[in-house]
DNA sequence: CGGCTGCGGCTAATGCTATTAGCCTCTGAG
DNA sequence: CTCAGAGGCTAATAGCATTAGCCGCAGCCG
């Protein structure tokens, strides 16, 4: 091995602090060697380019989204697990929305295993529900898109009205509980 | 007047097109520009900058789908009307996908306002239910997060398993319109 | 009918971006 | 002590948005 310096990791942990303080939109690689002390070139001795790094990135945010999910829904009931999972869900977005804004969904492999990870943990979740394979994956996804869709929402300033999110997100939580306890009438 | 030409309105539908059939990455002035059959440069004649293009696209992208979603939710009954807007909603975004992650939500004053329209359309549709102003709100951002969130993921790909999406997508109107139903208790 | 004004095109130039090539140095293993 | 290679560097390239400045033609005014 040769000097202590840098590593795929620490780039990408660079990257997230400058994320994290200038937005999403200031993800460069000349400002992440900046900040790395380093001249931009020597970043492709430990990523391959922009787009594995984005890639990387993504992968963190979820992992660590997976995490405290993870530790939010252990031991908890049906309802509890789905309000703890979409509560803590939130937290992450409201604590780092650049971040939230800079996940990527790409067709990388590394990124969709990351994906998988989260989804594992929701559909975990949903077990509670006695619900077969199939209903479980429909529900996943429409968790998500929930989730997502108002993490996005919000972390692109969309809601613009005074009325709190916090109450709104209630509302969510209330729907997405509701509608997968109220069994969908079969054509 | 000088010659017929280009105008910004002309200028926005080459670029729809160019995200249609390349995809929202491949949008470049130089691509933009060589489609117009003119010169990079003039296309400053018709638009400011790259960021103005994106939001003029977004507010056309916006005013087409608050068109549709209106004349469907025209003469519908509650649970009818949302129906009817979420299914249209989504047919929009298989029509279009790449327009639609085109989509982006600039804090651009014209901007907003298409977004205004759309959400306007929500609220409409949302007044059968009896809600107050304040919960009318909170119920459409409901929506609005379901709905977005849905697209995006599924015009990025994110949902990889073979289930079918249409399943998916009408769990997700059965989640909203049950949970519209559902009074929240109050705390 | 003739000249002027400005719209809408153009070419040239700038500065930022990612990315590649090729060099050099210091580290640590043998 | 040697030497290979990890990990830094400078220099160079190509594509991007954007700006400056020029030029011709259309239509209006006199």
């Amino acid at each position: 091995m040769a000097r202590a310096a840098l590593s795929a990791g620490a780039v990408v942990d660079v990257a997230l602090r400058l994320v994290d303080e200038e937005g999403a939109a200031a993800l460069t690689l000349a400002a992440v060697a900046s900040r790395a002390g380093v001249a931009t070139p020597s970043l492709y001795k430990h990523v391959r380019n922009l787009a594995e790094l984005r890639a990387l990135m993504s992968v963190q945010i979820m992992d660590d989204l997976a995490e405290r999910i993870g530790a939010a829904v252990l031991g908890r009931s049906a309802d509890e697990a789905i309000r703890a999972l979409m509560t803590t869900w939130r937290e992450y977005v409201v604590e780092h929305p650049h971040r939230y804004s800079a996940l990527v969904q790409a067709p990388e492999p590394m990124v969709a295993r990351a994906g998988q990870r989260l989804v594992d943990i929701m559909l975990a979740a949903l077990r509670a529900y006695g619900m077969d394979d199939t209903e479980a994956i429909h529900a996943t996804r429409c968790l998500r898109a929930a989730m997502h869709g108002f993490a996005v929402l919000q972390a692109e300033n969309a809601f613009q009205r005074p009325e709190k999110l916090d109450e709104t997100y209630d509302l969510l939580i209330h729907m997405v509980v509701t509608g997968l306890r109220t069994p969908l009438r079969r054509t």
